[in-house]
Parts: C-alpha cells; structure tokens; sequence
DNA sequence: TACCGACCTCGAGCAGCTTTAGGTCAAGCC
DNA sequence: GGCTTGACCTAAAGCTGCTCGAGGTCGGTA
C-alpha cells in the first residue's frame, strides 16, 4: 500500500506518518527497490489506532510508551488496557467540557439574535 | 481584580493572558501605579469568551479576527454572529468525530478484555 | 531588616507537525 | 528516444501557541 492510501484510510497526512516512524512511533516501514514505503495492513492498523489515540488528545510521548509496551507482546496486554482505560476517562472529561464551552457559544449567539432581532 | 484571579475564573493560564494581551488578542489592560494589571468585569468576560473559543479549537488568528470586529461596536454584530455560528458548526463536526473516536477506543478496550478476560 | 509572595519583562524552549528545497524514479505521451 | 508529469524520498527550516526560566520590582509581615 502507498503512503498516500495509508494518509486517507488512517486520518493522518503523509507528512505526519513520516514524522511518526522517524520518531520511532511506528516501527520501521519496509521499502520497496526504490526506496519507497510499502504499508501491509498491520501497518494500517497500528497508524489507525494512533490517530485515534492523537486525535483524542494523547501526546506523541505517551504514544511512545504505548508502542514500547505493545512491542513486549501479548503479556503488556493488561498494562495496555489500564493506559487506553485512562486516557478513555481524559477523553471523556475532555468531552464534558467541550459540551460546556459548546453552551456559552450558544447563549452568547442567543444574545446577538436577541440584539439584531432575526430569526434563528 | 489580579492577574491570578482572571486565570482562575477564566480558565486561561496567567502567560497566556500575557500573551494574549501581547498580541492585541484583548485591548491593553489597565495598570496600577506598580506595574501591575488590573482587570474590570469587561476584561474577564472578553478573556472568559476567548478561552471558550480557544478550547473549542478557534486558531489565534481568527480570534484576532473576531477581536477586530469586536472593536467596531454594535454594527458588527452580524459579523460576529456569522463567526460564532460557522464555529459552532466546526465545532459540532470535530465532537461527532470524537465520538467516533470514543467508539474506536472503546472497541479497543473490549477486544483486550476479551483476551485477558476479566470483569468489566 | 530581611524575606516572602505575587507580579513584571524578555527571550529561549517545546510539541507536533508542515513546508520548502532539492532529488529519484516509473509511466505516459509525442 | 526524449520530455514531462506525478508520486514518492530526505533533511532542514518554519510555524503556532503557548510555557518556562532568569532576573527584577514591589508591598506586607515576622
């Protein structure tokens, strides 16, 4: 699979997946005769998860450490599991409040209908 | 009202209200004969509304943007209502994709339990 | 009087990419 | 065959939005 198909697919752009495996995020990609990555599913899979854990707020170092335990194999599994458990209850928290922000932005476009009189 | 207060009530940082004042995000504060800032009610609602935007991933550039408008009174307010509302739009997009985000995650988590196979 | 705590400025540092410059290679067209 | 196009490559610099550290000024208090 070509790096652009892995960009689409995962959520992550072609530049941040070769910034990920430069800074070890994701191990080394293998590469064709031309020098160029080719992606298998596995791959895929793993550039997938980490989209999701960044795009929910997890940072690059954490990300690192997932990986670190995710290369010890089946028997990091539990530890895995208490890090996404946690970062699950951050996201969750993170979501709370965007709610909340979400309200203020709505009284205060509430307060600009009232002052221009249209309809909503 | 101090500096520390402002941060507190509004949910900035102490450097970011700095900074923000640095960079013509809200109008010069008000200084005592010390030096130091003094903040009136108007100055924390401004702060309060921009950490609102901020949190909910408005770029510093188009806070400025909003902040100009702000400076041109009562007229603007259509503007301003346009700004608020295209934001919550964006807004409304990024949280959906954060559900979405939440379900990977938690079919993540399943799958670990699944092999581990404790209680929930 | 000497120290504490809260503020100040300025400049450097940091995370997490993105952009740019400069290059390789295969495929498609004339 | 030669030329262009487009997708990829690397290394390095640039960007956003702060944060942190150094070094300094106050007012209050033991």
């Amino acid at each position: 699979m070509r790096i652009a198909e892995v960009a689409e697919r995962s959520g992550l752009t072609v530049s941040a997946i070769r910034y990920y495996e430069k800074s070890g995020l994701c191990p080394p990609i293998s590469r064709g005769p031309d020098g160029k990555r080719q992606f298998n599913a596995t791959d895929l899979d793993w550039l997938t998860l980490l989209s999701s854990l960044r795009e929910t707020g997890m940072t690059l170092s954490d990300m690192r450490a997932f990986a670190t335990l995710y290369r010890g194999g089946d028997e990091t599994i539990p530890e895995r599991k208490s890090a996404l458990l946690k970062h699950r209850d951050s996201l969750a928290i993170r979501q709370a409040q965007l709610d909340r922000r979400h309200d203020i932005l709505n009284r205060k476009l509430k307060k600009y209908q009232e002052i221009i009189g249209e309809s909503p």
